[in-house]
DNA sequence: GCATTTTTTTAGGTTTGTCTAAAAATATAT
DNA sequence: ATATATTTTTAGACAAACCTAAAAAAATGC
């Protein structure tokens, strides 16, 4: 396996996430990344001579099989460094993204796959996302929206797609967090906002909110 | 703490272990980091601009308080990430140098700190190299050379100056390694060999082999 | 279908950290 | 002390990764 910069990384990793099905397109990338659409453009040529993008002027670009792979060590590193963090050094789980995003560029494959095993070859991290294994072999999560969970069935949150500090804020002020265990009590046609069971209380999810948050059934 | 790039944390790590008591000059700093003198002249600019180290044209550098406060904090990450890799992820000790050289310039504070009580603030690397404490105050070391321990005084192998296999290979057949307490239990004044008390067992140690290892008192 | 808007790319510039080659300062040797 | 050798610095280039402003291509609206 060659080596990366950091930048290669990013923007890798970054396509990877915008990228469901069909290919991605210049300015969403340049939003995701904080940088310039022109920037982007710079590096889609230098990632296609690399063979990590499919990319032709002005057609969008996706990752090459190449890509892909490569896309999945980067997740694995960045969500096992986030389960030690978490698991072993006592992070809280606000607290783990931002030091796994340095942590996983360092590239040394033995460390990685040590790093697994110490940690008991774990399959979600803290956020509830599946850690791809040493081939990049990736878990499907079998997660549901909030807004699409039964009445009455139990669910444990275990991903939160917007981590901004407001939304982490509201969280917390209603006690929930990654690993709360909730069910859905009361459904309001109205305004579509939840009326929910959280540790014995009873809390109020608008629908914003509630778009927000996915649990494991 | 501002945040300092990985190149510039070369040059301040390179400097300290190059500067005894003395200064530092362009040619010797330009090998210790294999590059060459102009790039040498061209960051000492850079670093006395940010008041890192002391320099004046063709007089040589020294680094600022500063500068070896930031010193100390690198080597505590490296030293601490070592540690991390021998202890908890099983890496031999000839294998951590290298992987902790790339943790070393990951910046967070709290990272380090967490890493430092998860490990139980051990205050010597794999090496037998003392370990900076969270304000950089570092333990002088009392380590001895093995010709100088005296009679039935017990040590604790802390540091091997000769690292190649055969001396490993040597050290692993006598079962000693890092940590090792030991005993000498008599000094032949013929060939200055030692007869040695190891793990409730008695070896015989060279005067060549006992040169190269070094024990805490 | 053509004009307008949006998206993307190009052209050219900046910063960081490197390099080579040449000039300047310092050290050494007789 | 002065010629020679060594060390260090300057000058000027280059690559990576970013930027702004302008041009070109594609999408959209009527």
């Amino acid at each position: 396996m060659l080596n990366y910069s950091t930048s290669e990384e990013n923007y890798i990793k970054a396509i990877f996430h915008l990228q469901g099905e069909g290919s991605v397109n210049t300015n969403k990338l340049a939003a995701e990344l904080k940088t310039r659409p022109a920037s982007v453009t710079d590096m889609m040529k230098k990632l296609r001579d690399k063979k990590l993008v499919h990319y032709q002027a002005y057609k969008g670009f996706r990752l090459t099989t190449e890509g892909k792979k490569l896309a999945l060590l980067i997740i694995r590193r960045h969500r096992l460094w986030e389960f030690f963090l978490a698991e072993k050094l006592r992070f809280s789980w606000d607290e783990v993204h931002e030091v796994a995003e340095d942590l996983e560029h360092v590239s040394s494959k033995k460390l990685v796959d040590k790093l697994d095993e110490y940690l008991g070859f774990p399959r979600f991290d803290p956020h509830g996302d599946p850690i791809p294994d040493a081939n990049g072999k990736i878990e499907p999560t079998k997660q549901v929206c909030l807004t699409d969970l039964a009445l009455n069935k139990p669910g444990i949150v275990c991903y939160v797609s917007d981590q901004s500090t407001e939304m982490l804020e509201l969280l917390s002020h209603k006690n929930i967090g990654m690993g709360t265990r909730l069910e859905i009590k009361k459904r309001f046609q109205f305004d579509q906002s939840l009326e929910i069971r959280v540790k014995q209380q009873t809390e109020t999810i608008s629908e914003v909110l509630a778009r927000n948050i996915y649990v494991k059934i």
